[in-house]
DNA sequence: CTTGGTGCAAAGCCTTTGCAACGTG
DNA sequence: CACGTTGCAAAGGCTTTGCACCAAG
């Protein structure tokens, strides 16, 4: 019987939570590489991917399974969605008024067993959307 | 003024058409690429990528925009939406009942220019529901 | 001949992994 | 000391691209 593997909030790991919840988006791995390396001159990409799963394995952050070839983190563990601009890439959350859960909407219309829906808006951003597009 | 860059419906690009109208679901690049090799079989996986993005430049097939590293493409030209299995990660269309548009139910929740939803759902597929998950 | 398309191989982008060194209980 | 974690660099998976050759008009 092997007890459960020890979890450790190492710095490099309260400094990639800090930078998570200070951007308020969802930033790329790289992105957040580069705030925490402001701090953490030493700290290496490699860390922060093998950080963002552990603190995803540990349900303190979300990992996002949306479109695009970067994957993204939230710290909100909440139910909700997000929107992407169509121009510059980022991502922020949409809250919405209990219409969830949309999957029962589609429950019968195909063969699979449902167990969930992933929606995802695609828009211009506030920065964004005076520019032309 | 430059005329429009002329479009050729080479042999191989007819046979990805095939392919990907056989399929019936949304094969990635190199399940085409394994089905078009059958047929063809000098064909190099780098003409399977330039055609699929020359066939969606053509408005001749839609490129989906969904989670997960590959990318899948679509002959299905209306709206719909797609489903994908959590354990064979193979991808079907789902057709709606008029529900649609969605992002009009999510107008004003956030400060973006809303242009379009994409709406994805998870579960699993017949093949794959009576197995243990 | 001109222009677009092809096969091939190399490069690119993002992510994962092997490994020796490190740090903290 | 044990063992989880780190930095580094190399490897991996998928996609894109440069290039010389080919093919259809």
């Amino acid at each position: 019987m092997k007890t459960e593997r020890q979890f450790r909030l190492t710095s490099q790991r309260q400094i990639i939570l800090e930078e998570l919840q200070r951007a308020k988006c969802h930033p790329t791995a790289d992105e957040i590489y580069e705030r925490v390396r402001k701090r953490l001159p030493r700290v290496s990409l490699g860390t922060i991917y093998r950080n963002l799963e552990t603190l995803a394995a540990q349900g303190m952050i979300r990992k996002l399974n949306l479109a695009g070839s970067q994957k993204r983190f939230d710290v909100t563990l909440e139910d909700h969605c997000h929107v992407r601009c169509l121009r510059c890439g980022r991502v922020d959350d949409v809250f919405f008024n209990g219409a969830l859960p949309l999957e029962e909407m589609f429950t019968g219309l195909c063969d699979y067993e449902i167990c969930g829906a992933r929606f995802e808006l695609v828009g211009y951003c506030p920065d964004c959307k005076t520019v032309e597009h």
